[in-house]
DNA sequence: TTTGATGTAAAGGTATGACGAAATGATGTA
DNA sequence: TACATCATTTCGTCATACCTTTACATCAAA
């Protein structure tokens, strides 16, 4: 039964049409395991027959699909698939196949790491180098958060958006790509932790919190900043889990009812 | 009909195809500022009538370009160069065009202060989560830093190698993909550190200091760990700009000729 | 005047078919 | 056995034709 997959809410990515099919199509078989690393795809001819494209489209898609690392091309070899360690996963086509094939939740929980590594320090770094626009998204995040209460999308857009600008006001070009980059993903990840939230409460605490690292920015004051983050990274990673686990047996982690 | 295989100034093991020639070229002339985010690049045709290559090449070095995130493709509009914070700055080529392209001073602070937060972590991570070979490696790296200590080249190779141990070892797949995008970069990063060290001495003393980190990772000292890679990031970082303010002026590196 | 439908041209998107280039493995020779 | 040669396979490039999308201008209707 073919599964015909919705854009998602976005599709700002620039491939669109008949190679689109053909990358989605070959990125989640690689992300989803069923062709290996080592293991060689069909040849481009082939490929075209089984997805009814000419050849033309299919090296396109090819040649996007080895800028991410996913495949390696040689002429007279063929195409093959990359060690995992090539594979880009600072890429949001990647991380959605992850997540769209059901090994969302190992990257979520690296993510987390990651971010528990990344996020204090950049509140840190914001605390002394954030512009006035920057505390001006911060700000306005946070009473967005607070206005989308009752709207779960909202309010992960929201979220998302506050910690957007902490990467930002980091002024450090990584970070800022970092957070460009997992954003998508990290909304996603926004909207499965309010599952294990219960009440307006637990989301008031959470606004709190984020306003206090905006605060300690504001002040200038890294250290609480840091920390502060830190706290609130971690109550994601606790809510996180905690939906992660009370969703396990249920079919597909990768597609919530709405 | 000339097919005078042009091989490129350098010949460099990765440089391969015509198309190669295309991507290189626009994409050193995006970082390079010459076409600045949201002015158009030439028509398709005009881009193969500049390299004297045929509309399907300049297409495929199109498509690699867009999945780097420096342009953007749109049919009827035409391609236009993207706003920085879309280049996706974890990716080899962008770093090495940055460097070739003069600017790649700024890149490399910001990729030390990224080191400095996530170099400690890795390491922390890695002292309750390295396995036996992971371990085997470390020792390898520290000790073919010793043996190379005459050879600026090698050694810069073995002390990369270190790193990237480290992040190995940290298990988390993000680190992992970090120390394989920067890898090249960081690489030429140890190079001119090198510059700034004058004698076997100061060698010796970071191959000891390498060789703490790695004992603590080794004894489960995930603090100690941490806290030991940071002055080994740290150190370099001296000698980083040391380098190079020594070298300001005197410009080599990069050869901006065309 | 404002709004909405429509047409058109410009740029990328796709399809073919042919040939070139390179790597592999078989074949042949010393 | 060792090395050189060649045929084959698959990607690489080219040329050409035509399709699809869409910004923009134009015109019609409210």
């Amino acid at each position: 039964m073919e599964n015909t997959y919705e854009p998602l809410s976005g599709s700002r990515s620039s491939i669109r049409g008949l190679q689109k099919t053909v990358i989605e199509g070959i990125g989640r078989t690689i992300i989803g395991g069923r062709i290996l690393p080592g293991e060689f795809l069909p040849t481009e001819p082939e490929i075209g027959a089984t997805y009814e494209v000419s050849r033309t489209s299919v090296r396109e898609a090819m040649r996007v699909l080895s800028a991410k690392g996913l495949v390696e091309i040689r002429q007279k070899v063929g195409t093959r698939v990359q060690e995992v360690e090539h594979w880009n996963i600072f890429d949001s086509d990647i991380l959605r196949w992850h997540q769209e094939e059901g090994r969302g939740d190992e990257v979520m929980l690296d993510l987390i790491e990651i971010r528990q590594i990344l996020e204090p320090a950049a509140a840190k770094l914001a605390a002394s180098r954030a512009n006035m626009d920057q505390h001006r998204s911060l700000k306005l995040a946070i009473q967005t958060m607070q206005e989308e209460l009752d709207n779960p999308e909202g309010f992960a857009k929201a979220d998302l958006d506050f910690h957007l600008a902490v990467y930002a006001a980091s002024q450090n070009s990584f970070l800022l790509q970092f957070g460009s980059v997992v954003g998508d993903f990290l909304r996603r990840v926004f909207m499965i932790q309010q599952e294990a939230v219960r009440g307006r409460d637990e989301l008031e605490l959470d606004i709190q919190l984020h306003n206090e690292v905006y605060e300690a920015i504001n002040r200038g004051d890294g250290q609480l900043a840091s920390e502060t983050m830190l706290t609130v990274v971690l109550d994601g990673k606790n809510s996180l889990i905690k939906a992660l686990k009370s969703s396990k047996g249920t079919t597909d982690s990768s597609r919530r009812g709405e």
